[in-house]
DNA sequence: TTTAGTTATACTCACTTTTAGCATAAGAGT
DNA sequence: ACTCTTATGCTAAAAGTGAGTATAACTAAA
């Protein structure tokens, strides 16, 4: 009698309009004590048999729940901790999960009324420092994970959470890495900070027999408010891994004019970069860097809407692939120096 | 009836010594028309029931297989292709695997007798650059690649065909990039100068039933060598995606202490570096770049056995981890530009 | 005990990049 | 004509990089 095994296939599908990214989100039905329906991202499992690759399994599901037709796609990550999906307790099947990241363009496309745009940093809002460090940082989530931290009497366990929260956020000096977002939300998770932690908790709750399972202290804040939106299942887990992937990626290759259209203005992609990254950047610096870079290529095109004086549109430079090992659009603190003898 | 769904895990356990960077392999039964036992990589499937997380699972096999203990491990990507294990043809389950890259300090541990340390240049002997540019890339691999890309008619594959080749091998003036050493496997394994490819084609071809999956012009070079050591599966796919992962990670995280012990010269430093990115680096630069990156401190003990003066022992500083963003040891053209406003 | 060979480490110098601005250009609206 | 807005050109100072020279501290052979 072997358990059963299922691979679910997890779209996190980005586009950026009026400087926001979005993701693309369906409606789940929930069986938790959540009040309503949270968001999910589209999802389903894969056809061992007929789905040939696990791409195509996760395009397939992607054109039915939200009507789109994937373009660019890249994997993300497998999760397989056992009972991350909770009906894995009441004795569903052992459940894999396994995320794609995607990279649209949205005005171009209509979707199904099923599904819908939202900002992604409704979902993670202390990722969001385009106009200053986000204040919920400094009033409700240092604070809190400081009372997790010293919840611990071991000292080598305190230090490490110690450690942990300061690199994380950028607590006492430390400098706030744009990438790290998955650690970000795990800490907010086990601190009991985002509304899926007690909602997990009284999962296991119900399903008293594995009750090791209960951590002594990861236990809800009782004064703080939950933080961001909540997802279905671990998909906030998976849409925090998505955006520090690409947060990476943006650095060393091309990939957003995935998001852009075939011409634009370097002030529109300037836009999406600090979007995605959600820094502010210098635009003289930005323009001299991806044109000098090679990364663009003037069209002798105008856009005549800037508000101000018409910005040539320019279009990616596909050759730069041949010439620069990595070419992305480099962000803060990207020095890391070269040593070729 | 539901096709049955297999998990399989694999380890690419990765050591460094006399400047050389090794994988632990095991012997692996083969019932196919290669010659002798190919090499594999440590391997097993997850067990659904017992194994809480996937990572777990990889532990146990590789404990079992090897006898070793693994430290750090970071999982690498998941294949989901079907047919790549070839039983799946012969009614065998769906096979989805996942393999691991772990790193360890091969001098600490003895393993068992099942299992060898082997270079991994030995598998992928293109990506060794140390001494000089390997002539097997202009003596074999560009002119059978030149013929590989010839061989379709299609306009657009042929341009799509001549623009991989020249990025992924640096040739016709691109830059080489490092990286890139999955993206070389898969090129080399369709243009059929990997054993492998020769060997799934045989396989291929005795189960007639999905004659479509023969792509009309994959076919083996007749006047070549295949290149490097074959290994069993597609676990040579696995390698390359493990030393393409390695490479770009050393640039932006403090990995390559996991492969030294707790101290350590500052040329051994440079030595696993240039070990893995297969390139060489210029000695004092490299001790300013690390000691001013702020990655190690002097203790204040020496190394006498260097041959010449004694040299200061280092150990890695924890602390950079809070102070910069992406510590990481930097490699020729790394430096891509910070925008910061 | 020189002397040659080897590795370590300090320091320099000529560039190149980056940061942070200033300044001018070219549109729209009043 | 004036103001506001965005685009784009340009530059000085600071920081970082690439390639070497010079010196130090050891070992082993002559």
């Amino acid at each position: 009698m072997t358990t059963p095994l299922v691979i679910e296939l997890n779209g996190v599908i980005v586009a950026v309009t009026d400087d926001t990214p979005r993701i693309l989100t369906v409606k789940h039905l929930d069986h938790s004590l959540m009040e309503s329906k949270p968001d999910a991202l589209p999802f389903g499992p894969l056809d061992p048999a007929a789905d040939r690759t696990l791409e195509l399994g996760l395009r397939g599901w992607v054109r039915e729940q939200t009507g789109i037709e994937l373009g660019y796609v890249e994997q993300l990550y497998t999760f397989g901790d056992r009972n991350r999906d909770p009906e894995e307790r009441q004795g569903g099947p052992r459940v894999i999960s396994v995320p794609y990241l995607a990279l649209v363009r949205e005005g171009q496309l209509s979707v199904r009324a099923e599904a819908s745009w939202r900002d992604w940093y409704d979902y993670l809002p202390w990722e969001h420092w385009l106009s200053n460090h986000p204040p919920m940082i400094d009033e409700q989530i240092a604070p809190a994970l400081a009372r997790w931290v010293k919840k611990t009497s071991e000292p080598a366990m305190l230090r490490s959470r110690q450690e942990r929260v300061e690199i994380a956020f950028g607590l006492r000096g430390a400098t706030w890495d744009e990438e790290r977002v998955l650690e970000r939300y795990e800490l907010l998770y086990e601190a009991g900070l985002v509304a899926e932690q007690a909602r997990d908790r009284l999962w296991r709750r119900e399903s008293r027999k594995e009750s090791r399972d209960i951590s002594e202290d990861s236990s809800v804040e009782p004064k703080t408010r939950f933080l961001g939106q909540p997802m279905a299942l671990d998909h906030r887990r998976i849409l925090a891994t998505a955006l520090g992937r690409l947060r990476g990626k943006i650095k060393y290759r091309p990939v957003v004019f995935e998001l852009l259209p075939p011409t634009f203005t370097l002030l529109q992609l300037q836009r999406v970069v600090e979007a995605l990254a959600g820094v502010r950047l210098h635009k003289q610096n930005f323009r001299r860097l991806v044109e000098k870079g090679g990364l663009v290529e003037g069209t002798s095109q105008f856009d005549p809407k800037t508000g101000g004086r018409p910005a040539m549109l320019f279009r990616f430079r596909r050759e730069v692939l041949r010439e620069r090992p990595a070419p992305g659009v480099g962000l803060p603190g990207a020095t890391s120096g070269s040593l070729l003898k």
